[in-house]
DNA sequence: AGGAAATATCTTATGCTTATCATAAAGCAA
DNA sequence: TTGCTTTATGATAAGCATAAGATATTTCCT
């Protein structure tokens, strides 16, 4: 059933290496004998197998994606399915297969990525991960393949040379920020959450920049930290009623907690974004779905997905190792109801 | 740095074989032999090569997942992606590898299901698609690796002999529109979706057959149609205010739908439960974040998932072609607060 | 035409593992 | 001890494609 290029070579009167020069469109090969081959091979249908090649060619052609855990409709993570998706896309775009692996086997402890490098499975990896434990990057930087962190771990990229590709989160941070007092806030809540990375700590960073930018004093503004999900932002809100006194606007870390927080207030009776306004952050698709729509921070994922892409090929590519690379992209504020503007 | 079976076998001074022998848990072996060998491999790290091992084995250890498109955040799918995680997780607990693939790419306009079957990249197949060209069906049905179909295509599936597991969409329509007659509502809108597959049919089945066990009518009872989205189900509601003239309840097919109608009604103050009851499917986990929680079905993907992996596991263990089989799982009415029981 | 250079093709080895077949060693019965 | 069965291990081939080295063919120049 399946043909292989020993089939082909014996069809085509011609010797393996031949058809394998023919295939993959090597010089020293006539015209006539190329044809010849190309038609035989298209004919049975012929694809490379890939063990086989791989092992001749050390390439697989494969790219790993690794996260830590798949919870895509709640949490942090309702947006960050979509990161993953355009990665995908783009891998294929460029003819890669993508294999999808946990950090770790929860059933077998087994740290993934040490068993993707070293069974040569794929020839470059895409860490996709708030944080990484040591052993974990140990494995990486001992490895001979090309990987790069996306979107998260400014902090940790920072202190290692790693490649990897970012949003602006500081940017971020202040924008949102701007905008509110641009329109008259100055009794800002802010709404975050403890997760590592640092991503959300930089977002605050910005805040607190745009606060001096204008000679403007944050000390009296709340700082409420939930987990990330939707129900902690609308615990945060239910749970201190008492720190919203004086309040005019909160900036959410993240769209899931913002909209919460917009529910929380909703029950509460208190109106947005005539009493309260509210900016949120990522620009999931939610932030339409129910009035007032949410203003809200646009993390360009697309853009993101394709540098990162871009990059590791790059790197997959050249021989040497390249300089490791830092790529930011910058985030886009999109106005909508929620703060009035 | 990577080390290979010929380099265990000159430490531990036994040929390959021995050593393959070894690390297969093969008989025929002694045991001093066995745990000398074994703990060297352990102590170098020692991995498979993937590539080596398959072509000699003729085994990836590899599933392929294969989709349409992946639209997570919208759409019909703000709950695929649980299953698809479901799935990985399950296949990662099975030691399988796991490839995503679209089922074309787009720019090269490739059959990935092809390509990965004649490649040898995987060992079997998921597909989650809602329909499949023939083409397709066809590339599958002359493989000789397993498939199955996860979820989706009831009526494709019914047509041809294919494994499948799916829930049983009939049922869910029925529990749905009995718990909403035994609350008394006899005029329910239907907002349906006009995706191929028959999942919304079979829904729409259960809805009929409801109403004829309760001897009751539901020709007057309106019927709508938009896209599945969260803003179809809105701008149904806000198309078609007229249609809602003495109807007391809404059975969306969908939650996304279902809340799109909610927010539509809000937005018109027509409230929910009290004026209008209304009903979604699918359960996912924005139901409960804006008041009222929206009662819905739930469709137990994880039991599917771990059905899904199981079937098809079990197909690739087994020599001969096992006898296809279809897999119904049963779902489950949520009950909280937009039916006002 | 003769010979070097360029072009086209073939042969063989290699990548890593497993499978098959062959061989050696050990155990046991007569 | 001989001969036979088990048990353990080694040697070689196979799986498929590519790489390197060898050979044949054509082209081109003097």
């Amino acid at each position: 059933m399946v043909i292989t290029t020993k089939d082909i070579a014996k069809i085509a009167n011609v010797s393996q290496s031949t058809v394998s020069r023919c295939l993959n469109n090597s010089s020293m090969i006539s015209d006539k004998t190329k044809q010849r081959v190309l038609k035989i091979a298209k004919e049975h249908g012929f694809q490379f197998n890939a063990s086989a090649r791989s092992l001749s060619t050390r390439k697989t052609h494969t790219v790993g994606i690794v996260c830590l855990k798949r919870m895509f409709d709640d949490a942090h993570n309702i947006h960050y399915i979509n990161w993953q998706d355009s990665l995908i896309e783009n891998l294929e775009r460029l003819q890669f297969y993508v294999i999808i692996s946990l950090l770790i086997n929860k059933f077998t402890g087994q740290n993934n990525i040490r068993k993707l490098i070293s069974a040569k499975k794929v020839d470059g990896l895409i860490i996709m991960q708030q944080e990484l434990d040591t052993e974990s990057m140990a494995i990486l930087e001992q490895s001979d393949i090309p990987y790069i962190f996306c979107k998260y771990l400014p902090t940790i990229c920072k202190a290692r040379d790693v490649d990897y590709v970012h949003v602006d989160q500081f940017k971020g941070g202040y924008l949102a920020t701007q905008h509110l007092i641009g329109l008259g806030h100055q009794r800002i809540m802010c709404i975050s959450a403890k997760v590592s990375g640092g991503e959300f700590e930089q977002r605050i960073e910005g805040y607190k920049t745009a606060f001096g930018d204008n000679a403007l004093s944050f000390d009296k503004n709340p700082f409420l930290y939930g987990d990330g999900t939707f129900h902690s932002g609308y615990q945060l809100i239910q749970d201190n009623r008492d720190k919203l006194k004086g309040i005019t606007a909160i900036f959410g870390q993240n769209d899931l907690m913002a909209l919460g927080a917009l529910s929380a207030l909703r029950e509460m009776h208190i109106k947005v974004p005539e009493d309260i306004a509210i900016i949120g952050y990522d620009n999931i698709k939610l932030c339409t779905y129910f009035q007032p729509y949410l203003t809200s921070v646009h993390q360009p994922f697309d853009e993101v997905a394709l540098l990162t892409c871009k990059q590791l090929v790059d790197s997959m590519n050249s021989k040497e190792s390249n300089i490791k690379q830092t790529l930011a992209v910058q985030p886009k504020l999109i106005i909508r109801q929620s703060c009035g503007a």
